[in-house]
DNA sequence: TGTACATCAGTGAACGCGCGTTCACTGATGTAC
DNA sequence: TGTACATCAGTGAACGCGCGTTCACTGATGTAC
């Protein structure tokens, strides 16, 4: 029919976005090793040896959530970086961001949480390989900025890699939150100082 | 017979350590909540139905190694606290120190930080207990210290939190090194470098 | 010290159950002419 | 536009297997007298 994509294909990938979803949603209370095929496909109401038409296993369903949670990661991220700001609103947008990241896609980063240092390999490789490049993101734009005038690269790293550990913590602390706002603001308002002592240090560091 | 223990309790804690090791080995690869009551038993070389007369169910059995775990970190901590130095050499110390406990207890640290986020709730909630009695601990710690002076408790507890959250970053990278030892050298070496950089905003904290 | 009884850690058989994977199939969608 | 054939996403039955849990048991250890 219409070249655009074909009825057929369309359908096969709305089946897989379902398996997808439907992994997700149980992920959310049990480790990806834990889950079962046949429950993901119940969930999904096909049969269970339709599953391999979209993956050879479950854990080639998890590298594809891998994907997917960085994806929606990635937006997030780049409305930080298009802002340009005095650097305690960076810190408190970056903040905001983090928990905002949390709120809306919490699924996906419990599941990032969980499978980070999980059973599966391949899963734990993929979602390695993710955040470090996310440092290497980072790093390349901290070196461009003036307070990086001077630093030796290898410093720019740790920096960046220190600012991906605490970003990771602070959204694991709102995960366990679990949606109880006066936890969320204590977990923020320390995130947001913790981040300020950091700025001290990144701006003594060179007279250190 | 003599009234120290008795023969019969005595290989009764005996087959529960066994069972308690046999679960550790096993969860170097895999997560609490893919390894099996018969799995465990097998290993140990007993009949699974002896397994209830030490555990109710293997979450029961991950809670024991929660405790065991973190009994071998506090041996660790306590080398730290129990020395003084200037602050540099508490530094490297320090990152020895989570460099040892690593290279010592390595199936009991990856435990922790596979379970941290894990789908077995009570273990979770145990892990979860426990990091923060150490936070708390530390939080003490740095009170009585005279670079405090001056400073609000909040503020205390926020550092004590980011040196908890850095340690267990630091710790779970030195695990995915998995042994390499010129990546271990590049952890350390960037962990020494984050810990100086937060010594720094430290010391400017009130003036900042 | 010896005897009679109690305790209880570990045994072994049995159960019902859901698992992952295979395979030949069906029937809607797609393609060639 | 219509027909004949190809593709292939999803079906449904079948398989062997290991699971967690129960239960009556055995025999070494412990206790009372």
């Amino acid at each position: 029919m219409s070249h655009t994509l074909g009825t057929r294909q369309a359908q096969k990938q709305q089946t897989r976005q379902s398996l997808l979803d439907a992994g997700l949603r149980l992920l959310e209370h049990q480790s990806l090793s834990s889950v079962g095929l046949r429950e993901v496909t119940r969930e999904v109401g096909i049969t269970p040896s339709a599953f391999y038409r979209h993956f050879r296993d479950l854990s080639e369903l998890g590298v594809a959530l891998v994907d997917e949670s960085f994806g929606s990661l990635r937006v997030m991220v780049r409305t930080i970086r298009s802002e340009r700001a005095a650097p305690d609103e960076v810190i408190d947008r970056t903040v905001d961001v983090i928990a905002e990241y949390v709120r809306l896609h919490r699924a996906h980063f419990r599941f990032l949480a969980r499978e980070r240092h999980g059973g599966v390999q391949p899963v734990r490789d993929a979602i390695d390989a993710r955040f470090r490049q996310f440092a290497d993101d980072l790093a390349r734009d901290l070196a461009a900025q003036p307070e990086s005038e001077g630093w030796d690269p290898q410093d720019v790293r740790m920096l960046a890699d220190l600012y991906v550990d605490h970003t990771v913590s602070t959204a694991a602390a709102l995960l366990d939150a679990d949606g109880d706002a006066a936890a969320e603001q204590r977990i923020t308002a320390t995130a947001r100082r913790q981040l300020r002592l950091i700025s001290l240090g990144r701006r003594h560091w060179l007279r250190g």
